[in-house]
DNA sequence: GTCTATAATTTGATAGAC
DNA sequence: GTCTATCAAATTATAGAC
């Protein structure tokens, strides 16, 4: 099966950049973990900026799709605002390292413009889901910051508990972001 | 004299460490923006970690230092949360990249141990700080969780804002911040 | 698609002269 | 304290055989 080496190469890169950034995972590395050779990375994505590039997709594609349509959640009684914030609790919880375009949004500084773009991607995605998901919700006044907010409460609170890597810091980071929830401040 | 070439060694390192993280910087570049060799580099810090922990150990000083006391600010009329907020929203305005200790929490998995020692001491001193704050203003609620949330809400906004790289959103991302400095909530 | 082999560059680090 | 010179290792990337 030729896909599924390529699909190998995408998940161990997300996983390596996940904790180390754009200089957390080499082509030998990666290589090394999929169990073939780095020449045969370079024949699935030639350049180092490519691989970045399709990981940053895959990532991004994979999250959103898993994160379901907030109006889907309201309809079975759920709260999309929760259903979002356990996205990124079970980052922690499942010491996955960070969300890959919070660590290489980091480093934006250094990375290929290529890749810099695919954060941005990322970004707008997800403010766009959390404006639906207020929406569906009926907290409907300030939708554009809250949306924001919540994005970017989530990725601090990831950056605090990546240094000193407790699930309790985290859980207090995120707990104002509920509050809002029941409400419409 | 002798000590200014130490300065200016920590000075670039922090700068570099701030747009590209602990991968962003080499004992030949800085040795380059300095104007010596990279072997004097390694004169006044043996190893790339004792680099990094200096330059840390500096940052959090200079940070912590730069914000006054709490209630000092108070004393002169001042909110020191608002203070504490212009602090980060002048590293977007001045360009200066992220947090030194916000980008390397990012890749703490693969940094060394007396690194990520650093960015603890950098974090506590911050949360305490703000407690602080929260204290001076008379917002004696829940100060443990309020400290934790600016923190890491002012983290998010940084790495959102380094993305897209606009003043606007970092604003919005903040917004809520200071709204909960004028009540008790 | 994967391999061997290798090129070209960069990196952290050290020895020893001045 | 700074320099020249150098080392060993790692890195991205390519050529060509199978």
């Amino acid at each position: 099966m030729p896909q599924d080496k390529e699909k190998a190469i995408l998940k161990i890169t997300q996983e390596m950049i996940r904790r180390g950034g754009y200089n957390g995972f080499s082509f030998r590395n990666i290589a090394a973990a999929v169990g073939i050779k780095s020449s045969s990375v370079h024949y699935h994505y030639p350049t180092k900026e490519d691989l970045a590039v399709a990981a940053a997709q895959n990532y991004t594609n994979e999250f959103i799709d898993n994160l379901g349509e907030p109006a889907d959640i309201v309809a079975q009684g759920g709260n999309p605002i929760e259903s979002y914030v356990d996205a990124f609790r079970n980052v922690v919880l499942n010491k996955s390292g960070m969300c890959l375009c919070g660590v290489l949004a980091a480093e934006a500084d250094n990375l290929p413009e290529r890749v810099v773009a695919e954060l941005n991607v990322f970004f707008e995605k997800n403010v766009e889901w959390l404006k639906n998901a207020y929406t569906a919700i009926g907290n409907t006044n300030n939708i554009e910051a809250k949306a924001v907010q919540t994005l970017s409460s989530l990725q601090g609170a990831l950056v605090v508990a990546n240094a000193g890597g407790n699930i309790e810091k985290f859980n207090l980071s995120v707990a104002h972001i509920l509050d809002d929830t029941t409400g419409n401040s």
